[in-house]
DNA sequence: ATAATAAGAATGAATAACCATTCTTTTTTT
DNA sequence: AAAAAAAGAATGGTTATTCATTCTTATTAT
């Protein structure tokens, strides 16, 4: 049928908003749900479109739990490609690097980031998209965090910055698991940890 | 029927040893399906016994899971109060202290901890579980690892043990989640955090 | 000591709901 | 009118939990 570019270019603008739709939908479930007790039907409920219609767009439960996950890392890369590209002087990066971690532990988001490590641990699928975010993450590290830090010894860098990666993890976890815990107290306890493991041993 | 305390010992005994059959296999399960893909058939398969049984034990599956994130927590703080208890001087307990976290990212242990930590995010009951050990590692930490470290400033302790709570969550979450990370590496990155953490500042 | 009795332990089939996915039909767009 | 989009019923399983039943063990009566 498609003829016209315009007409075609549409199409794909309808088929880009229909996907977003469904994994609006599905994030919202996955959240509240976890990826395993979530159902189709439950998703295409939220996303008010029909359950085989889903179909159209994602091949089936686990192409949507991957691509959920992929969507995460993308926002979190995003915004910590966007704190080096404008942080505004040299001694203030660090925090300003250090800040963007709101986004990453609001109590809102974490619980699904936790579920898609979980997820991780038994779905190879999940485990590769992780490990993508995680080299990614520490080649920011090397380039935006490493050259404002003071002389560490350079057999420490990847135990330091291993020590950083874990804390952001550990963020998600506590943020999940601990309704009582306050997001800003533990941006905190992870600012404090990080100017310990950047400055001069 | 039951009379005779012999018997009534007996039949307790019983009792216990069939409950921890159950969750045996209900850990091994978990371990390689988590929580909401493992369904109780194949529980009760893997514990050699019949499905009706297991109701006999545990009211449903819930209570199941409940009593497998106790008896895991349980096991993380008996090995932390015996590393309190035993170590041989005061220079190396902190090392001893670290060390015993060999035990809580052992790569066949963490999976269930992550999905501990992910449950708790919408199982309220499992928040509780985990509210109470995460309580309990504070007390110790004060009570073991404080007096060993140097000055630190009154204002910042708080932040600094949550900074070590937020590393051993990091760990489990790091192990699980990327199957090339080695035990051995977390723990020297974990150490070298810790060590930080507990230096004068 | 042995048989009869009672009670707990264990089974596995029955139930009823729910699941992911596919297929057919209807509606909307071009 | 043709093609794509959307709907939702149909399919074939799987699920947690219950229940009627049988087997084992312990106590009592003989």
């Amino acid at each position: 049928m498609v003829r016209t570019p315009e007409a075609l270019a549409r199409r794909q603008q309808r088929t880009e908003r229909r996907q977003d739709q469904v994994l609006d939908a599905a994030e919202e479930c996955f959240r509240v749900e976890g990826f395993h007790r979530t159902s189709m039907a439950r998703i295409a409920a939220v996303a008010d479109m029909s359950v085989g219609h889903i179909y159209q767009y994602f091949a089936n439960k686990d192409a949507l739990i991957i691509a959920l996950s992929e969507r995460r890392f993308a926002g979190f890369e995003a915004l910590l490609m966007a704190a080096e590209r404008d942080a505004p002087d040299a001694t203030s990066q660090v925090d300003a690097w250090i800040a963007q971690f709101a986004w990453w532990i609001d109590p809102v988001r974490a619980p699904l980031t936790l579920e898609i490590m979980s997820e991780a641990g038994r779905n190879p699928k999940v485990a590769q998209v992780v490990e993508r975010i995680d080299r990614r993450f520490r080649e920011i590290m090397r380039r935006s965090l490493l050259p404002l830090a003071g002389a560490i010894p350079p057999g420490e860098i990847d135990d330091r910055l291993e020590a950083i990666v874990m804390l952001s993890h550990g963020m998600t976890s506590r943020i999940t698991a601990d309704p009582e815990a306050d997001p800003d107290r533990l941006i905190a306890a992870f600012r404090l940890a990080v100017h310990g493991l950047l400055a001069t041993a």
